[in-house]
DNA sequence: ATTTAGCACTCTAAGTTCGAGAGTGCTAAA
DNA sequence: TTTAGCACTCTCGAACTTAGAGTGCTAAAT
């Protein structure tokens, strides 16, 4: 059954009231706040029908409405409102594009730290998928008599660096044989394309170099590992949900914190709502992990020329501020995909 | 006046049930528990003077006692017991110190996480000073056609990596060349010594690479900001208050929550705690900043060849296992010291 | 055929009362 | 000096009460 007009007012006036006061809202309410024109018991009938819909629910029976995910989704694919975002939040956005930054990874950090603030929900992020990720430079320099740096960079910009022990009887140019080497056969190749013959005929076309060899190529490996652990997600603004009325409870609390420290978790449920789609909205219990049930993730993919170079996730109550939120994360990201492509 | 021993146990007793229960102990808990072979009137007795005195003090008429700062001054200073470790934890700090890192800052990462893992508080850690640290070595290394990667190693073995435009004019040896210049000129430097001065020689010296060079010494002194910023306090396991009874009020772990955030505030608590000991304990309303009252914190510096490295920070409430805490970090800065001395 | 006023009914949240329990301080006996 | 005894105090939780918000149904109004 489709709605009729009056049922989608309803529903978008208890959702709108919900998600400011995160009270049940009663016939009443409507009524008064909301001039639709009819009497509340009439909005009362309507209530009735829209929760047999399964659009609303009702916490208890003398209490009003709050929506139920069914409505939440309906409210996100049909009825939200584009809300704009002011000119001082604009600016605000803005002003983190305008610095010149070199590196995606701060880049993404300082955009991930912005939309925490202007949303006042949690953000994480996951950077590119190293395992995807080419590697573009790669060699070693000297910083003193014994040590060395071990330099990666890859071709979305993320720079790693190793101290190394260097063996005595290395002189500068056997570094920079070394470095070319290992640019010769590296250079381009993603992280997993490293295979060990690769590493094998490297180690035949300098036998000499044994020692450092070995030392650098296990710091390789353990990069890759490191990889694996998918470890790699960050969060912002997590205090900020100790605000909402959904977290005074001190479980909840706990709750939403241990969740959060499970990198491993967060890591798998950002992937899973990573649709192709630039923005993506799971709601509650549409969320496969269970632990999300009381939770909303809107995604944002940050992609560059079909390459995905991570994702933003804002992590918040279901009673989310969805439109304010979607308007950020869009522009956001867009400033950022357009400045990530001058810069790789 | 000073303690008699009959005195000094009942404080012991009331102490050590404290910080194990959260609740006021009374006369019959400690008779019944701690068998010191006085009755609870004769205790109820003592435990009035030791309130007079200032070591303890009611909630409320007819509730237990609680100990008050002077108590757990007195059993910081005079009765703590030391606490040896268990096999397994030692083992567990023994691991991460086994692994051949290179790196201060993540070997000060790590330790910091095994430390919250064994105290179940929150670890707060600020890194090296910067302002104090020497350039070690600069250079430029090129990465491809149009990027370069200026890289900056202290003496501590802190990296900081950027990566920058190269001007089109410049070839390989331009670099080199410049690159030999910079460390030439800094090396050696603490960053607050490259002054204005130093930075127009090095222009002066090679004018016809004005352009780079602008770019370079400007990223310097962002670095240099940055510094200031003192930002760099990083805190791990916060999560676990909320385990603590104390923090059952959300109103309270609110307040913690965002005492964390507060990176400027929370690195100047760390620095004045920071005395030339290397334990140090300021408890609760001992510390000066009065948002900390309820606090105790523990802090123990990290200081090799009489350099100051980093301090590691406890954050927990005055009812803090001190016994164990002091111990967990005696050794994890021990282990730490001695690595760091051999690395640097 | 809808809409709405009216009303009985339900449920929660916030107070209020009350008694049990834990603990105290004092007194007087050991 | 220590301890038993006892009256007193205070908190905490349970049980009860009530105001208020909201509902659903019925019957009247449109």
């Amino acid at each position: 059954m489709m709605l009729d007009e009056r049922k989608i007012k309803i529903l978008a006036a208890v959702i709108h009231d919900y998600i400011a006061t995160a009270e049940p809202i009663g016939s009443r309410t409507i009524a008064r706040k909301y001039r639709i024109g009819i009497s509340p018991a009439t909005i009362r009938n309507e209530m009735a029908d829209l929760e047999e819909l399964g659009y609303l629910s009702q916490p208890h029976t003398s209490a009003g409405r709050v929506p139920s995910h069914k409505g939440y989704r309906f409210y996100v694919d049909f009825l939200m409102p584009v809300k704009k975002l002011s000119d001082t939040e604009q600016a605000l956005i803005r002003r983190i594009f305008n610095k010149r930054v070199n590196e995606l990874e701060q880049l993404v950090r300082e955009a991930a730290r912005v939309i925490s603030t202007l949303t006042s929900y949690t953000t994480l992020t996951i950077g590119p998928q190293l395992k995807t990720s080419r590697l573009k430079h790669i060699n070693v320099n000297r910083i003193d008599e014994t040590k060395g740096l071990l330099l990666m960079v890859t071709n979305y910009g993320t720079v790693s660096h190793n101290i190394i022990e260097i063996p005595q009887n290395l002189n500068d140019s056997d570094l920079v044989r070394i470095s070319n080497v290992l640019n010769a056969n590296l250079q381009g190749k993603t992280l997993v394309e490293i295979t060990s013959d690769i590493i094998d005929s490297i180690k035949n076309e300098m036998i000499e170099y044994d020692e450092i060899l070995n030392i650098l190529l296990e710091i390789l490996l353990e990069n890759l590992d490191d990889v694996d652990e998918s470890g790699n997600v960050v969060s912002t603004g997590s205090s900020k949900m100790l605000d909402y009325p959904e977290f005074q409870d001190v479980e909840k609390a706990k709750n939403f914190f241990s969740l959060l420290e499970q990198n491993d978790l967060m890591t798998k449920v950002l992937k899973t709502s990573m649709k192709p789609d630039s923005i993506n909205i799971t709601i509650g219990s549409e969320n496969p992990f269970i632990e999300f049930q009381d939770f909303s993730i809107v995604t944002s993919n940050i992609r560059v020329d079909d390459k995905d170079l991570g994702v933003f996730g804002i992590l918040g109550p279901t009673r989310m501020e969805y439109s304010r939120v979607v308007s950020i994360l869009e522009q956001v990201t867009n400033y950022l995909t357009k400045t990530l492509s001058t810069m790789l």
